[in-house]
DNA sequence: ATGCTCCTGCGAA
DNA sequence: CTAACGTTCGCAGGAGCAT
């Protein structure tokens, strides 16, 4: 039942009800931080991307300061200093751990789970008793809480766009109750005028462009989106913001996705804690950006057959010469190795830098990814060579696994990084690193 | 016309 | 003290090219 069938002869219109729920958690950069410091809590906590550049995560207080999200730190820092805002550096394997163990205990609570970004994830509520939603809600609400400690909150609905949207209303507590809404559970005359409240930017899908350009032809609420022309949307828009205004009527076209599908590119690219001129750092920092790349790959178990190397200069300092540039460099032969992508993108790197200015960010992707074990069924040269490297590239995975990331790196991706980030307001890894427990000595 | 690759824009977290 | 503006992913659609 796609929205597929909405072109073809066959529309029905059954409206079995299929809910599903999107559990989010509140805040969860800041959730995790209070976890491990619980001095942080009832305080306004905001916690910045890394370079400390701008703010990814904020508290309610930080929020009711009007403060914005991906707002530069160097901008609110004097806000910041007034209200006595704490502000902590990204730590994401302190997320990452924590989002495991949130995502496990969920997992829990249905047979289907898509595990949508670090902090959300949709549950197929499929056959379960419809009366009952609302009290499911806050069982995972509870479970998660008391098991972790991280506070999330339950949309409930029948399609994923419209789940996101219940989320959003239960976490503003525009309808359902105590952290939970069920869609299901309202009358449409009162879902019409709950929708009619909403601002269109809220609906999932409808960026800052599209939005303007919403506004431009007066629809202006997620109730007007709703009631759009679906046709006349298609047109002036795209075929995504029509799968939308369909999800929107509660129609299913987008697919829960559970895990499985391997990524199609793997990117790997950060800006420099300063600035950098000199070809040799640029060429430390892309070769160790492929080291990363390549780990991630093989744990994909994926292989590439290109890398796309780019090297750009920072667009916010309108008055120095910008220059950007990226080259894609072919692989022989599709390849995991971590010497094969670090000569391809130095390679890469040769041919388009410049002398002359001063470098904010590189970066590399890995393009062209296909699964190891399909492509090996094809190529059946030197194999023997092939095995050895592949060996000797899981020994380096394992001991930087086991010893902490970067405990082994190939040379060329050096050990001055001038091109650094800043992190000068770092959390500790309480969860992953040893040295860090908090015990008495 | 049709099918490919490359590139850009947009959105999301 | 100053200067300081994230990262990674997928999808759609258009351009450019070949057939």
């Amino acid at each position: 039942m796609g929205c597929s069938d909405l072109h073809g002869k066959d529309v029905r219109l059954v409206t079995t009800a299929m809910p599903l729920a999107l559990v989010d958690c509140n805040n969860f950069y800041v959730s995790c931080e209070r976890m491990f410091n619980p001095k942080l809590e009832d305080k306004p906590v905001v916690v910045l991307s890394n370079n400390d550049g701008v703010a990814v995560s904020r508290s309610n207080e930080v929020k009711a300061l009007g403060l914005k999200m991906g707002e530069p730190w160097f901008k609110m820092e004097k806000l910041a200093k007034q209200h006595g805002i704490i502000a902590l550096s990204s730590n994401y394997s302190l997320y990452g751990d924590l989002s495991a163990r949130v995502m496990s205990i969920l997992s829990d609570f249905s047979p289907k789970q898509e595990i949508y970004s670090i902090d959300e994830c949709f549950l197929d509520l499929d056959g379960f008793e419809p009366q009952s939603l609302m009290a499911y809600g806050q069982r995972i609400r509870q479970t998660v809480k008391q098991n972790v400690g991280i506070p999330v909150c339950v949309g409930i609905a029948d399609t994923k766009t419209l789940a996101k949207l219940a989320n959003h209303c239960a976490k503003k507590g525009l309808a359902g109750e105590n952290g939970v809404c069920d869609f299901g559970r309202m009358d449409e005359q009162e879902r019409n005028a709950l929708f009619a409240s909403i601002p269109v930017g809220e609906v999932w899908g409808v960026g800052r462009r599209i939005t303007e350009k919403l506004l431009t032809i007066n629809i202006q609420t997620v109730e007007d989106l709703r009631r759009a022309d679906q046709e006349y949307i298609r047109q002036q828009f795209s075929i995504v913001l029509e799968r939308t205004v369909q999800e929107l009527n509660g129609i299913p076209c987008i697919e829960l996705e559970e895990a499985g599908t391997p990524r199609q590119q793997i990117m790997v690219s950060r800006s420099f804690g300063s600035t950098v001129t000199e070809f040799d750092d640029l060429a430390e920092s892309v070769s160790y950006f492929a080291t990363k790349a390549a780990e991630k790959l093989r744990d994909d178990g994926s292989v590439a057959a290109s890398v796309c190397v780019f090297i750009r200069t920072n667009p916010f300092k309108e008055d120095e010469p910008q220059y950007q540039r990226s080259m894609i460099v072919p692989l022989g032969q599709p390849s995991d190795d971590t010497m094969a992508l670090v000569s391809a993108v130095l390679k890469g790197l040769k041919k388009i830098y410049r002398s002359g200015y001063c470098y904010k960010k590189s970066g590399v992707l890995l393009m062209g990814l296909q699964s190891k074990a399909t492509l090996q069924a094809t190529l059946f040269d030197d194999v023997a060579k092939q095995e050895k490297t592949a060996n000797m590239m899981s020994v380096i995975d394992t001991i930087n696994r086991k010893m902490g990331q970067g405990s082994m790196t190939i040379a060329a991706s050096g050990i001055s990084h001038r091109w650094a980030m800043r992190r000068d307001r770092m959390s500790q890894n309480y969860t992953t690193d040893w040295n860090d427990l908090p015990v008495a000595r």
